[in-house]
DNA sequence: ACCTGAACACCGTTCAAGT
DNA sequence: ACCTGAACACCGTTCAAGT
C-alpha cells in the first residue's frame, strides 16, 4: 500500500485521538499504518512538522461560518470556534497551542482575531495587543478545560471544569478593556 | 558522594539552565550528579515529580516582597513578579506551565492573585475567572516572550518580542475588564 | 539509606539497498 | 517515488544486589 502525506496526518489524528499525544510516536504511527518508521520520512520531514500538519488538520475539521456582524461578536464566534475544534479530538488543545508555541501553522485564528479588532476600529498597537491577549485566553483555557474533562473521564474527581460559561465570561473581560478603548 | 532532593533539584534547574528542556534527561541530570540514573529514583519518585519541584524553585527564587496597597496595582506586581521568575531561567516558562497545567505546584501564584482580587471586593465567581484569565495572559506571554528572545539570542531574526509594555497592556485589558465590575 | 549494574521496553532519525 | 532493514544514539523506569 502507497501512502500520502494526508494518509499519514489523517491516521495521526485518529492515534491522536484513541491512544493520547504522549502514545503518537513516530514508530507507533507507522506500525498502525503497516509500515516501517523510516516510511514516514518520505511524507514528512520529522516529528515536529508532522504534528503542526496535525495541529493545522484540526483546525481546519473545526471550521464553521461566522454569521456575526459586530466585531466584538465576532470575536466571540471565533474564539468559540477556535476552542471547539480544539476540544474535538484528544490532547488536541495541546497539540495545537504547542504548533502555535513553536510558530509553526495555527495561524489562522490569529488572522481572523487581528481582522476583527481592525474592523472595531482599534489601533494598530491595540490590535496587536488584544490579538494575543484573546489568544492566550483562549489557549490558557481550553487546555486546562480538556485536562479537567480527560481527568474526570478516567475517573478522578474533580471540580466543575469551567466550561463554555467561565470561558465566555473571561473573555468578555478582555472585550470589555478592548471596547473601552474603541471610543477613547 | 550523597546526595539530598534538594541537590537533584539545583542540579536539574543548573542542567536547564545551561542546556535547556530538551537536555534535561534523568540520565543526563545522573551523569552530572556522577551517579548512576537508578540512584535519582532514591531522591524523586519520577521525571514529572523532578519538573514540578523544579518549577516551585524556580518560583521560590523570584520570589520579592509586594509594597502595593491597590488591589489592581497589587495584581500587576504579583504577574511581574512570576514573568520575572519564570524568565530567569532558560525554558523556564514552559516548565512551570507544564506543572502548572498538570495540576502539580506553581500554585502560589494564583493564591496570591486570587487574594487581590478579593481584596478588591470582587464576587466569588469573578475573583475565579479573572484569576485564571490573568494567569493564562502571564503564562502565555511568557512563554512566547521565552521563545522570542531564545530564538534571538540563537541568531534567527525576528520581531521585537514583545516585552515587559506589551505585557501590562494586555494585562491591563484584563484589569479594565474587572474594574468595571468592581463598581458594578 | 543510598547507590550500582544490568536489564526492559521503548524513542527519533539516518541511510544504504531494494522495487 | 516509496519502502525495507539495520543501525545509531538515545530515553524513563525497575529491581536485585551491594555497603
Amino acid at each position: 500500500m502507497r501512502y500520502h502525506r494526508s494518509d499519514v496526518v489523517d491516521r495521526a489524528i485518529a492515534v491522536l485521538d484513541e491512544y493520547g499525544l504522549e502514545s503518537l510516536s513516530m514508530r507507533r504511527l507507522a506500525a498502525e499504518l503497516g509500515v516501517q518508521p523510516s516510511a514516514l520520512y518520505h511524507h514528512v520531514p520529522n516529528k515536529q512538522t508532522l504534528l503542526a500538519a496535525v495541529a493545522d488538520e484540526i483546525l481546519t475539521r473545526g471550521k464553521r461560518p461566522h454569521r456575526a456582524r459586530e466585531w466584538d461578536r465576532r470575536v466571540v464566534e471565533v474564539c468559540a470556534e477556535l476552542r471547539d475544534a480544539m476540544l474535538a479530538y484528544r490532547d488536541g488543545a495541546e497539540v495545537v497551542v504547542t504548533a502555535h508555541t513553536f510558530g509553526l501553522g495555527a495561524a489562522e485564528p490569529a488572522n481572523q482575531l487581528r481582522a476583527a479588532l481592525r474592523d472595531g476600529g482599534l489601533p494598530d498597537d491595540l490590535v496587536d495587543v488584544g490579538t494575543r491577549a484573546l489568544l492566550h485566553l483562549v489557549f490558557g483555557h481550553t487546555v486546562e478545560e480538556q485536562m479537567a474533562l480527560q481527568a474526570a473521564s478516567a475517573g478522578a474527581i474533580d471540580r466543575a471544569p469551567g466550561g463554555p460559561a467561565d470561558f465566555e465570561r473571561g473573555l468578555e473581560l478582555v472585550l470589555d478593556g478592548l471596547r473601552s478603548k474603541v471610543g477613547g
